[in-house]
DNA sequence: TGTACATCAGTGAACGCGCGTTCACTGATGTAC
DNA sequence: TGTACATCAGTGAACGCGCGTTCACTGATGTAC
């Protein structure tokens, strides 16, 4: 089979924006596929869409650009998934426990693209996304929810850094994203569980009292286990 | 410049094993100081110890296995590491910073090998030594001296699952290590405070407890924004 | 002591592949006269 | 109403590159007789 390519209508006059857009979905729909995000290449891009790759150079300068786009895109759309989720809340524990379950979950749905943001060092241009401080801009708001949300530790006799430890509980949640979609094979507790559990943790507070949040806040999500890839739609 | 070959006298018989040995070594210098170490190819490798390529072909199958057996290596003295820091310990709580803190600053130490063992699921292979449960034999230690050294939450009515406290712990130190190696141009706490305060929240002391302990543990070793190449001696 | 031979430790050239990027081009469609 | 022209939205072929893998080979060295 000669693979033949998909039939496409060239776009009519005045209308070559269209292709760009089709091109940031096909970017946006590979990265979120591929189990190697990272090895994406714009000939792979081309075909998807079923354009010439030179065609490619009409809308971004090189395959760089156009995953930076697409990146940045879907972090914006984090960062939305959060402020909304902390916009039900009432108070600055719910805020908190609305972002955290936000981050998580997201970081959970898209593996690849949580990995591109927030992952490694790797990029398709020379500059990644994370080395412009993406996250920085998330956590002021961990920062300031937890600082009010957070008890004191019984034996204290003088109080904590409150950067330091937004630090360390985006910290927390980072890792536990990480290792959960890295070390699937584990025998790992309910994803609801740990993330409950870790902002419990950081906040002084029992569980149970975080977990009333938790359930309250957002009863309308799926559970934790539901890995599928749950759709795109930006924009 | 025809980019010439370094001279290199062939083995002499008898001693083809040789040339496996200068194949682990510079595959670990590569892997260690590649800036993707994803990217290392069969021939960097050749390159490197001054050989054709195809003389890899006599000692490994392909050069996934090649990496796989270096990483394997890495392991295996980051799991020495922190049995060594904790053999100095008399205590649980003592074992637990030792082990922690060997573990962050091996991860930090090494970042890339960090990433490819722990990080992504980037193989060469198409198996990850991550996928093989590179951690859970780690962890099972730290799960032990976590359970013995923590404090129960003052208002528990319940005891808390030891598993889930250590898979957490390890998360939060996961975290750590990721956060530090990819978003060095952030405001960091220097990474002992942070280790220190990991393992406070963790085991729900005082920091100032942690940070007796983790200072009497290892006074010879640098600070944590030394990030060179600490040089490997394998076998 | 000499010599034929087997073995060892690699070599060197070639292959086909997918890649990013370039360049002259094409064919439909709108617009000026 | 007709027609020359400009523009737009791409195309298609070609380039050079580095890659993994193969295959027949080479040349030094130990060993048997």
């Amino acid at each position: 089979m000669p693979e033949s390519r998909p039939e496409r209508r060239r776009n009519p006059r005045g209308q070559g924006r269209l292709l760009r857009e089709q091109l940031i979905e096909a970017t946006g729909d590979l990265l979120a596929t591929l189990e190697h995000p990272e090895t994406l290449t714009l000939r792979q891009v081309a075909r998807e869409v079923g354009v010439a790759p030179a065609s490619i150079y009409s809308h971004f300068p090189d395959l760089g650009a156009l995953v930076q786009h697409v990146l940045l895109m879907r972090y914006a759309e984090l960062a939305a998934l959060m402020d909304t989720a902390a916009a039900r809340a009432t108070d600055p524990l719910g805020d908190l426990c609305g972002r955290a379950h936000a981050y998580v979950r997201w970081g959970v749905a898209h593996p690849g693209e949580y990995r591109t943001l927030f992952g490694g060092g790797i990029s398709h241009g020379d500059v990644s996304v994370s080395a412009h401080g993406a996250g920085e801009a998330l956590l002021s708001a961990v920062v300031a929810s937890l600082a009010e949300a957070r008890l004191p530790h019984p034996d204290a006799t003088s109080s904590e850094d409150p950067w330091e430890a937004g630090l360390l509980l985006w910290t927390g949640l980072h890792g536990l994203v990480g290792l959960y979609n890295d070390h699937g094979a584990m025998d790992w507790p309910s994803l609801d569980t740990l993330i409950t559990s870790t902002v419990a943790l950081h906040t002084r507070r029992l569980p149970e009292e975080i977990a009333a949040r938790m359930g309250a806040l957002a009863p309308d999500l799926p559970d934790a286990t539901a890995r599928g890839h749950l759709g795109d739609s930006p924009t």
